[in-house]
DNA sequence: TAGATTGTTAATCGATTAACAATC
DNA sequence: TAGATTGTTAATCGATTAACAATC
């Protein structure tokens, strides 16, 4: 099947743009609260000192109409069309993989919700972690992961356990038809074609902080 | 004062290439676990799934030796160079701005010693949190930051707050000779020329996410 | 020696920015 | 109308990749 022009824009978007989304939303929220209805590309880009003209492009992307020159986008409709292109409004459920303490700070973190994780389980193969619960979620033995998973359809998988175990984890999540990781090892998973790594590498901030400092 | 060409080599490494610096030691630590006392940019390539002239682009910016044909480079100086470049082996004291589910989530993160840096207290608004501790560091109320900061020099502000307070939180740092700042807050900060914002974006990494999942 | 590997120079690729005509 | 703002096309910029001569 081609996927030349197939009428959604859902392909135009870089994965750069695709995180500019977040901060654009924001923006239209302030500007919302305010109580103005449009907004224009040139004040956005000036806000987030971004370029206007990448402000316009990401817009025009995800937006379902057109802007009108002078007055530029009506903010509501703005603000559903991101939240539809980032998918914030269905639950989307997850399960956590190494309940340290790393991991452990994801399971006590709110935020998540607003975005649209749920994060529904943890797994740990330490018997001192697991059977308890962290902001009512439960932590169980890893051997339950895959069960679990299958059972539950769960798409997206958190992996926050060592990096000597993650592409272990990986594995495993894949066979039980997992469709997104969001890794926090510092390793790079492999994985088969159609499923999402994202990874969230603490280390490599730490690393840009550091040199900085020491200049 | 000119920085054209000063001897070393620091300012040529991109923030990309300083990124991939984790990963390289991570390789490096592996092959040096297996008794491996050289390594060849093409065989880091193969493993980490890079282009091989990328690794040894990025190798020459931070090895302070050639490599040499057919053999490649020796293990253990170029651990110490990335390390030396990367300044993990001086600690660098830390506070954390914001005490929430996310903050206190790092301040028990212990990783963060491996890569050199130390966070000695945690400041909050809410007297609910104030006064305990968590890892054994201290949370005082965010009336003491300023002073802290002062009094013992802290260079990195890690900014866990609502995004509401975060500009109010990065200004007050800045007064205090910050020199860097990883903020996990959803805005783009302001900040004066010299200090380092190094923006942490789970949410956005969130959207990156859902955004599959929904296809 | 032959071959793996290096480092450099040039080509490619992709994202951002600039220029500009169109429009409310 | 005039001016702010839009959307598009072309130019720029920077990072990655390819090609290739040099070397252990």
């Amino acid at each position: 099947m081609d996927r030349k022009n197939t009428g959604d824009k859902a392909d135009t978007l870089t994965i750069q743009a695709l995180q500019r989304m977040p901060y654009y939303l924001h923006c239209l929220e302030k500007a919302k609260a305010k109580g103005e209805t449009t907004i224009s590309a040139t004040s956005i880009a000036n806000e987030l000192k971004l370029n206007d003209v990448l402000v316009r492009k990401d817009i025009a992307a995800v937006c379902s109409t057109k802007g009108k020159p002078k007055s530029g986008f009506p903010v509501d409709e703005l603000i559903s069309d991101i939240e539809d292109y980032m998918g914030i409004n269905d639950k989307k459920e997850a399960i956590i993989v190494g309940a340290g303490s790393l991991g452990r700070a994801l399971l006590g973190n709110r935020e998540f919700e607003e975005y649209g994780l749920s994060i529904t389980a943890a797994f740990d193969i330490n018997n001192d972690i697991t059977g308890r619960t962290v902001n009512n979620i439960p932590i169980f033995d890893i051997s339950e992961m895959e069960p679990f998973c299958v059972e539950h359809k769960i798409p997206i998988g958190i992996i926050t356990a060592p990096m000597e175990a993650a592409q272990e984890i990986a594995d495993s999540l894949v066979r039980c038809g997992i469709r997104a990781i969001w890794n926090f090892a510092l390793v790079r998973l492999n994985v088969p074609e159609g499923v999402l790594v994202q990874n969230e590498n603490l280390a490599s901030s730490l690393a840009m902080l550091s040199h900085h400092i020491t200049k």
